[in-house]
DNA sequence: GCCGAAGGTGAGCGGTCGCTTAGCGCGCCT
DNA sequence: AGGCGCGCTAAGCGACCGCTCACCTTCGGC
């Protein structure tokens, strides 16, 4: 809740920049059928009848299913990459950068919880080429969080055995958020925000 | 790897109690073909043909395919209601239970990441009236870890402000080893449970 | 030695899937 | 004014889905 580690980080979602009009209305569609359902279980058919259009429209823009998956996947992990980035490189101590991007990342996941599920959950659904792509992208959230918890180490800040592992421990805390995280729930996503980076600073040894 | 805070809670695959045989082949056919796909993506004769029968032969044991998704997710969560309650209930402080719970959960979600990844992330496959007994079972796993929690700050060893949200913390991390961890990763479910277990005991205040 | 139950197979039914194709309406450019 | 191309639809193709059915084999009990 501290105003002082808040990063807005700007629109948090992204898909503004999906033009056509009726490409970005078929890709908000699939997002929403892909989270409720998954990438497999969701037909064609539904996607385009989300989007107000007839099941054929939807291979005007886009040459398969499995493309519009690829979009989202790439979009979201850039959107991810950036909300990270924009974190680990302002001003301040490790700490206060690392609680930031803990903060900012969970909100995400909770405020943007069917996008950022299918971000995070469907990505072996994917072919071999496209999942390599995504797969460098999350090398780089990563190697992101490690730098920060490496500056606090270094700077004496933080006390960490494994960085590597906590680093792993780090990420995987924020990302299941989009696994349990209800609008329904008693909880905001600046609370789980606030909350979780409290944790993290403990699991660092800065709290 | 401390062995006083261990606790081995017997076997960990707990098909042999499913029978008849044919039945029991089905069934680990259908965990393996569901962690690799999911639900939805997973063919009733691709399950048939790892179990070395034809696709009928499915339904002379069980009425659906979805009974087969019930009947796992139901001797997965009995099995990781068990490992929490013989950690809860053994004897020692509230962060020595607790440190042996998270670990032998743990090594559970790692050891048997097929099974665990069935159990944590293809629920929303059930139909209502399965679910809504499986959401009762996870519900007793919650209470079983927040129990722990609320000794440990009654008698002054954890330090916790957000017992309920530090609960759904604790469990997200374990849960979220199901999907992240390989076993040709370069840790053993032993690692990453001595590891985790000194993480939450940073989190609860107890490090 | 025959019988019925239990456990298995091959073939296939109705339905739905991802995706394609032929053609239609409607703005835009000359 | 007229033709052209873009965005879209209706219809449907071939494949594959979950599941069923008629039939076959094996085997213990009397």
């Amino acid at each position: 809740m501290s105003a002082a580690q808040e990063t807005t980080g700007g629109e948090m979602e992204p898909w503004e920049q999906v033009t056509p009009d009726a490409a970005r209305r078929l890709l908000v569609a699939a997002v929403e059928a892909f989270a409720e359902r998954g990438y497999h279980a969701t037909t064609t058919r539904d996607i385009a009848g989300r989007a107000g259009m007839s099941p054929a429209a939807l291979y005007i823009h886009y040459k398969t299913k499995e493309e519009l998956l690829h979009r989202i996947s790439r979009i979201g992990h850039d959107k991810a990459l950036d909300i990270l980035r924009t974190a680990a490189r302002r001003e301040g101590t490790a700490a206060e950068r690392l609680a930031d991007a803990v903060s900012s990342f969970v909100r995400w996941h909770a405020g943007r919880r069917t996008t950022a599920r299918v971000v995070q959950y469907e990505l072996d659904a994917l072919g071999p080429e496209a999942r390599a792509e995504i797969v460098a992208l999350r090398r780089q959230v990563d190697a992101e969080v490690r730098g920060i918890i490496e500056d606090g180490v270094a700077a004496g800040e933080f006390d960490v055995l494994d960085v590597r592992g906590t680093t792993l421990a780090v990420l995987s805390l924020c990302i299941d958020v989009a696994r349990w995280f209800t609008v329904n729930g008693p909880r905001t996503p600046e609370e789980v925000g606030a909350l979780y980076a409290d944790l993290v600073l403990r699991m660092v040894g800065a709290g």
